[in-house]
DNA sequence: ACATCGATGTAGACAATGTCGACGACGCGT
DNA sequence: ACGCGTCGTCGACATTGTCTACATCGATGT
């Protein structure tokens, strides 16, 4: 029904897989938000979320391929689908249009 | 206690308003939103994030002082206060760094 | 074998946000 | 006085954001 917009944590879950590559396991993910967002979260509430992500079609994942080494389930891989792309995109879209013409109100390093 | 981030619809909503400038009446919120980020809501979503984001002191209004012209209740005008600006470029420099390098990837127009 | 530890992933609950549609209040025409 | 258009307010409900506690299953140590 409401296709809705992406919400702001999922679209830095999804921009943090991107990012990842091929090494986009759930901690690595968080790693990387904390890194480039500072963004500190459970891992249930990455895992949830993660979730969401794959009942929209937004995200899939595979289980790992090599040796699981550490013991444990199976990691996964997470990887962003060409909707979520698309989703990105348009959410990018939106928010550059939004702040374009107020670099000067929020101190950005554009000129 | 964890005050979060700004959500994704407030965050739009806080930089219609500073686009907006002087001219930040609802009903011109709810325009800019539709024109710059083909958003469509309601005038009631708008108005009940437009409460929130006032108890958590993001943004302040004022009666317009003019006459009120056409019919109805004094219109309200808003505008962001300075926490509401700093909100605006935390999320915004955690973006940036979150699609640092995606260029290739989210098609933009940046080179 | 067994208890434990560490790395994963799962479940259930609850808070915060996003969204409506319907309702109340005011001025203005007529 | 009545209806109409412009504002703003309410209460309800769906979606998202987040956590803590728990279940699994190798590897290790004893």
């Amino acid at each position: 029904m409401t296709p809705s917009f992406l919400g702001e944590f999922e679209q830095m879950v999804l921009l943090a897989i991107l990012q990842l590559e091929e090494k986009a396991f759930a901690v690595s993910v968080l790693h990387e938000l904390d890194g480039r967002a500072g963004r500190q979260v459970s891992r249930g509430a990455l895992y949830k979320t993660l979730e969401r992500l794959e009942e929209k079609g937004l995200v899939k994942w595979e289980l790992e391929s090599a040796t699981p080494e550490r013991g444990g389930h199976p990691r996964r891989l997470f990887r962003v689908t060409g909707a979520g792309v698309s989703a990105l995109q348009a959410s990018r879209d939106a928010l550059l249009r939004l702040w374009d013409g107020l670099e000067g109100v929020l101190g950005g390093p554009q000129r």
